[in-house]
DNA sequence: CCCCCCTTGTTGAAGTCTCAATCTTCTTAG
DNA sequence: CTAAGAAGATTGAGACTTCAACAAGGGGGG
């Protein structure tokens, strides 16, 4: 094993930031989802996965697959949702094996009230405090970050889709 | 109510890849932490935290605020870090409803042994993908994220020591 | 065709986090 | 000095995640 490589001042200071600004950022819109939807955030993006899945409906694997999400996480998820009515399961025609989640209206209803103070969440806290060229910047930073994930592997396929 | 200002797409397009890229690299993080520590990273946070402090000793509440966390939360973690040996609890000698936490000489041991694993990814998965330019673009956003975000002040004055 | 193995999905237990309630101690207005 | 309220910290219950074990269906080589 090679010699550990620390970190300069500077890459400290920044990374320090760094980890401070998103862990703020992510506890603000869970707790902001949270009060106004009363779901947690990963909940909330099963919804938007299904809303945008045709017939409103996916794989389970499919779903676990989107979110980068285990598969057992995903099945007490939906086992949750489903208590709430907001999502039920169908069996699969083609496999037995499988299961479909499908968005139920009230599933739908609750993801359309939800949506406006998300969106707006977004908007004041991330893109109305960065200039243009900042945004631009965080895209290809991003990027740069999820290409070097293995488990950015499933998620870079969801977003070229 | 005003009208929701929705996402353009390039903004859709940075959010998802933004958002896709800080869970899947905060993921890594974590697993490598709890895979080479066995503890999760809030609890390394913990101890980096205390073993910076003078005496490696801090005060529950300044703990807290150092991290973010919530009271109940620290109380939690610091019950289960003693339980394993790494903190120790003592009485605050100048305020009776006080309680100080002091990393032991255990808890050293172990944070020296996780920490070179926990730079080593920071380093390749963050700022090896990085260009100086990107660094330095990364440090200004993360302070205009905080800045914006009241859940921010309190890591804000820790930066700021 | 059949057996072995891989994949899909669920389950239960253990661990962590949140929230609200509580207890104690400090602080300060009166 | 005292009473009321604020601050520090803990606790227990409930909710979510992880991990390992499991059940059951598919699929290919012999």
């Amino acid at each position: 094993m090679t010699e550990t490589r620390w970190l300069t001042e500077q890459e400290q200071e920044v990374w320090r930031t760094f980890i401070s600004a998103v862990d703020a950022f992510v506890d603000h819109l869970e707790r902001q989802i949270q009060r106004d939807a009363n779901m947690p955030y990963t909940y909330y993006e099963i919804l938007v996965a299904l809303s945008e899945a045709p017939d409103r409906t996916l794989r389970m694997s499919e779903l676990a697959g989107a979110r980068s999400s285990s598969r057992s996480r995903l099945s007490h998820a939906v086992a949750r949702l489903e208590e709430v009515g907001w999502v039920r399961r169908l069996a699969c025609p083609t496999d037995k094996r499988g299961a479909l989640a499908q968005l139920t209206d009230e599933g739908f209803a609750a993801l359309q009230e939800a949506a406006p103070g998300h969106v707006t969440a977004v908007r004041e806290k991330l893109f109305d405090r960065l200039t243009p060229e900042q945004v631009v910047a965080l895209g290809e930073i991003s990027h740069a970050l999820l290409d070097g994930l293995p488990e950015g592997a499933a998620r870079r396929q969801a977003l070229n889709r």
